[in-house]
DNA sequence: ACAAAAAGCAATATATATGTTACATTATAA
DNA sequence: TTATAATGTAACATATATATTGCTTTTTGT
C-alpha cells in the first residue's frame, strides 16, 4: 500500500506526531501508514489530505496492478 | 460519509451484486458504502475505483467541513 | 397485477485498523 | 560526542470494517 503521505507532510514541515494530532490518530498509525503497513481508512485518508493541502489522488492513487 | 459510488456504478451498469464479485466482497458492504454508513479502507475504495474507471477523487473526495 | 431481480436491513461472527504502552533505533543540534 | 527529538517497532487491547445468513422491501419487465 504505497503512499506520498511522509513526502506531504515533510512538505508541510510536520512531523509524524503533529500530523497525527491534527488528524486524531497516534503517532504509530501515521508511521505504519508511511511505511506502507496499513490499509487506512477512507476517513483518515481525506483528514490526512486536508491536513497537507492535498487531494486523494495526489496522495493515496495507485494504479491498477496488471492481473499477471 | 457521502460518495458517488452509485452514481458511478450504474454508469458502468453493473448491479451491488456484480460489483461487489468484482472487488471482492459482499453485497451487503457495497450497499452500506453506498448508503454512506460505512467507512471504507482505502484498497476497498481503490477497488472500486478500478471498476468503475473513475479516480479516488471523483468517487470519495468531499470538502473538509469547516469547523464552525 | 404479477414474478423475478435488485436492494435494504438486522443479528451475530470474524478480521483487521487503530489505540496503548513501552522500548529501540536513527536523525539532529549543541 | 552527547543530549534530545524523531521515528521504528513489538505485544496486547479495543473498535469497527467486513462476512454470513436470512428475511423484507423496492424496482423492473412482462
Amino acid at each position: 500500500m504505497k503512499n506520498n503521505v511522509k513526502i506531504y507532510r515533510v512538505q508541510v514541515d510536520l512531523t509524524q506526531q503533529q500530523l497525527a494530532d491534527k488528524v486524531g490518530v497516534t503517532r504509530q498509525t501515521i508511521s505504519l501508514i508511511e511505511k506502507g503497513k496499513y490499509n487506512p481508512t477512507l476517513k483518515l485518508c481525506l483528514e490526512i489530505c486536508y491536513a497537507v493541502n492535498k487531494s486523494l489522488d495526489e496522495v493515496f492513487w495507485v494504479e491498477k496492478e496488471s492481473d499477471h
